[in-house]
DNA sequence: CCCGGCGATACCGTTACTTCA
DNA sequence: CCTGAAGTAACGGTATCGCCG
C-alpha cells in the first residue's frame, strides 16, 4: 500500500505495533462467501505492509481495527470519524426533502417500458430466471405498503417515478434513471448497513419489501454505502498515518539530537558510556538520561521509580515505544527505556546502543 | 475427481443526476 | 439564472464462489 511505503522507514519501524488494515465491515460478515475473493484480495494489497510493521496483529488480515490503543503516539484512536454524508444527507432529508414521493399515488402503472436498467430484473427476470430472486419479487408489494412513499418501482412505469425528471420517463428509458430516497428509507438502510455491511438474499429481499424498494435498489444502496464507508475510513486511515508520520519524524529527530548529545558526552565522560545501554533510560521531558539499574540523580529517580514501562508494548494497536509518543500521551518524568527501542529487531536507524558502546571503547 | 457453464454477488471505477452555495 | 462542487444512485466491468451436469 503507497500508504505505508510513503512515511519510510521510521513509520515502518513503529508500525511494528500497528494494526493497520481498512476494515469496513464486521469480522464474521467477512467470512460470507461470494466476498472472500476481495477479502483475500485486499489482504494481500496489505500484506506488504502488514509484513513491514511486523504482522503483530493477531489476524493474518492487515486491519485499521478500531482500537483505542494508542497510548504512546498520544493520538485518539479511532481517530474522529468525519463528517457524517449520512447525517449530512438526512439533515438534507429533513428538510422537507422528498423527491420520491409521487406526485400522485400513480401506483404502478403497468409497463413501463422505460425500465431497461439492469434491476430490470425485477420486471424481466419475473419469468425467465427462476433463481433470481429478484424476479420473484412480485412488483405489487412496491405499492401501498412499506417505509417508502417511493413508487418508482421498476414496472411502475410512467408517471410514478418521484424524481424531478418525470418528463424523461417517456424518452425509453435511456436516460439513467435516478432517485432520491427518502429520509425513512435512508435511515432504515443505515439501520440495516450498522447491523449488516453486506445483506444476503433474504434480507435484501425484506429490506425491499419493506422500504418499498426495488432489491436492486437495496443492494444498489449497500454497495455504494460501502464504498463510502471505505473511502472515510481511508482518509481517516490517511490523515492519521500522516500524523504517525510527522510524530515519528519529530522523534526521529528528537533522538539524532539525543545521539549528538550522547555522543558528546561520551568524549567527556567516556567512563559514562561504559554502561550497559538497557539500563540506560530517557526523560522525556527534562531528557536527561538515567540509569535504571544503577541510583540516580534525585529527580531522575523520582521519575524512574513512578513509572518503569514495560520494554515490549502490548500486543496490537498502535503502540509506540519511542519516548515521545510516550512523552505526548503522558507528558510526565516518565522515562522511555532504551531497551525498548534496542529489543526491536531493527530498531530506529539511530539507536544509540550500538554507537555508544563502539568496538574501540571496549 | 475434474472441468466448464451458469448464476449470484462482491468490488471498483465511472457516469449521471440532484442539491446547494 | 448560472455554475461548480459535493453527494449519491445507478451502471458496466470484472473476479470469485458455489452449484450442477
Amino acid at each position: 500500500m503507497e500508504l505505508g511505503l510513503s512515511l519510510g522507514e521510521a513509520m515502518a519501524d513503529a508500525g511494528r505495533e500497528l494494526v493497520l488494515g481498512l476494515g469496513m465491515g464486521r469480522r464474521e460478515e467477512a467470512a460470507e462467501a461470494g466476498r472472500r475473493d476481495h477479502e483475500v484480495r485486499r489482504e494481500l494489497e496489505f500484506g506488504s505492509m502488514s509484513s513491514r510493521c511486523g504482522g503483530s496483529s493477531p489476524e493474518p488480515t492487515v486491519r485499521l481495527t478500531l482500537l483505542p490503543m494508542v497510548p504512546g503516539l498520544g493520538l485518539p484512536w479511532p481517530p474522529p470519524p468525519p463528517p457524517s454524508s449520512e447525517s449530512r444527507h438526512l439533515e438534507a432529508s429533513t428538510r422537507g426533502f422528498d423527491v420520491n414521493r409521487p406526485p400522485s399515488s400513480g401506483g404502478g402503472g403497468g409497463g413501463g417500458g422505460a425500465e431497461e436498467e439492469q434491476d430490470d430484473v425485477a420486471g424481466a427476470a419475473l419469468s425467465s430466471s427462476p433463481n433470481n430472486s429478484a424476479g420473484s419479487f412480485p412488483m405489487d408489494d412496491f405499492s401501498g405498503h412499506g417505509l417508502g412513499g417511493n413508487d418508482a418501482a421498476p414496472g411502475g412505469g410512467g408517471g410514478d417515478r418521484s424524481c424531478s425528471r418525470a418528463s424523461d420517463e417517456d424518452d425509453g428509458g435511456s436516460a439513467r434513471k435516478k432517485l432520491r430516497l427518502s429520509k425513512e428509507q435512508s435511515a432504515f438502510l443505515e439501520e440495516s448497513f450498522k447491523e449488516h455491511s453486506t445483506l444476503n438474499p433474504k434480507q435484501k429481499l425484506a429490506l425491499a419489501k419493506q422500504l418499498n424498494l426495488r432489491p436492486r435498489q437495496v443492494e444498489v444502496w449497500f454497495q455504494n454505502r460501502r464504498a463510502r464507508t471505505k473511502l472515510k475510513q481511508t482518509e481517516v486511515d490517511c490523515e492519521y498515518l500522516k500524523r504517525c508520520c510527522e510524530t515519528l519524524t519529530e522523534e526521529n529527530r528528537r533522538l539524532q539530537k539525543e545521539l549528538a548529545e550522547l555522543r558528546a558526552l561520551k568524549t567527556v565522560h567516556p567512563f559514562y558510556m561504559h554502561l550497559p545501554a538497557t539500563t540506560l533510560s530517557m526523560c522525556p521531558s527534562c531528557e536527561r538520561v538515567a540509569s535504571n539499574s544503577a541510583p540516580a540523580t534525585a529527580s531522575s529517580a523520582a521519575t524512574s521509580s513512578t513509572a518503569a514501562p514495560p520494554a515490549a508494548p502490548s500486543s496490537g494497536g498502535i503502540a509506540a515505544t519511542s519516548s515521545s509518543a510516550a512523552a505526548a500521551a503522558a507528558p510526565d518524568h516518565r522515562p522511555s527505556s532504551f531497551a525498548a527501542l534496542f529489543s526491536s529487531p531493527r530498531g530506529f536507524p539511530l539507536s544509540v546502543a550500538p554507537q555508544a558502546q563502539p568496538p574501540t571503547s571496549s
